[in-house]
DNA sequence: TGCCAGGCCGGGT
DNA sequence: ACCCGGCATGGC
């Protein structure tokens, strides 16, 4: 599939660079990532501000933080008692791995790291992909919603695909680049929230529409 | 007014 | 190995 090179060629041109990931350091990141799932990033970025202006925005400071007070600080990111448990049990893992410096992962294999994250509670395959792309610069792919969306909509990807079958695409037909993984993935949602939502099979004006007959998912 | 948003878990087939 | 219900806020 080298069509995929083409695929992200014709994104940065209609879309430029993405800026991602939106956060102030690696263990922000690592929150961001979990505060996002299943929501809205506008969202997720009033429950950081509250985290920040309450100085909780360390691993050590949210360990110490009563978990019902955790949740109040998060409450606008939506599914706030899961999520306030997840963040605590994210943090006990850093703490205990790497002594809550993040960065001090950074030498560590890719994979194993991806093994020892998902064992985390709360953290799944796109969270644990996007801490290592996105806070520690792995050349790992972070495949999303969107991702499958749009892969699936324009016949790059069965319809049954699911999160493994999506990353070997590109992880077989690119070379491992960090700056890539993360500016390619940062225009699917891009390009994702402007022009392939669900309910929506026809995209106009979508910088992809030549690359073939879109599906209707 | 529903639908949607940068998922994951636990229980059931 | 899938499939499902639950989890919750805020914007359009």
């Amino acid at each position: 599939m080298p069509e995929l090179r083409e695929l992200y060629e014709r994104l940065f041109r209609a879309f430029g660079p993405q800026g991602w990931w939106p956060a102030r350091g690696p263990f922000e990141v690592a929150v961001g990532a979990v505060l996002t799932q299943n929501t809205n990033w506008a969202n997720v970025k009033r429950a950081v501000r509250n985290l920040r202006r309450a100085g909780a925005l360390s691993p050590q400071a949210i360990h110490r933080m009563a978990e019902a007070e955790l949740a109040r600080l998060i409450r606008p990111s939506g599914y706030y008692n899961v999520k306030a448990r997840r963040l605590k049990h994210l943090v006990e893992f850093l703490i205990s791995e790497c002594g809550g410096r993040l960065r001090s992962l950074r030498r560590q294999d890719a994979q194993e790291l991806r093994r020892r994250l998902l064992r985390v509670k709360g953290i799944g395959p796109e969270t644990a992909d996007s801490i290592l792309l996105y806070a520690l610069e792995k050349p790992v792919f972070v495949v999303d919603a969107y991702t499958l969306r749009v892969l699936k909509r324009h016949g790059l990807l069965s319809p049954q695909a699911g999160y493994q079958e999506a990353q070997e695409l590109f992880h077989k037909a690119l070379e491992p680049d960090a700056r890539l993984f993360n500016e390619f993935h940062a225009l699917f949602v891009r390009v994702g929230k402007e022009f392939c939502r669900p309910r929506r099979p026809l995209c106009g004006g979508c910088p992809l529409l030549s690359l073939g007959p879109p599906r209707s998912t």
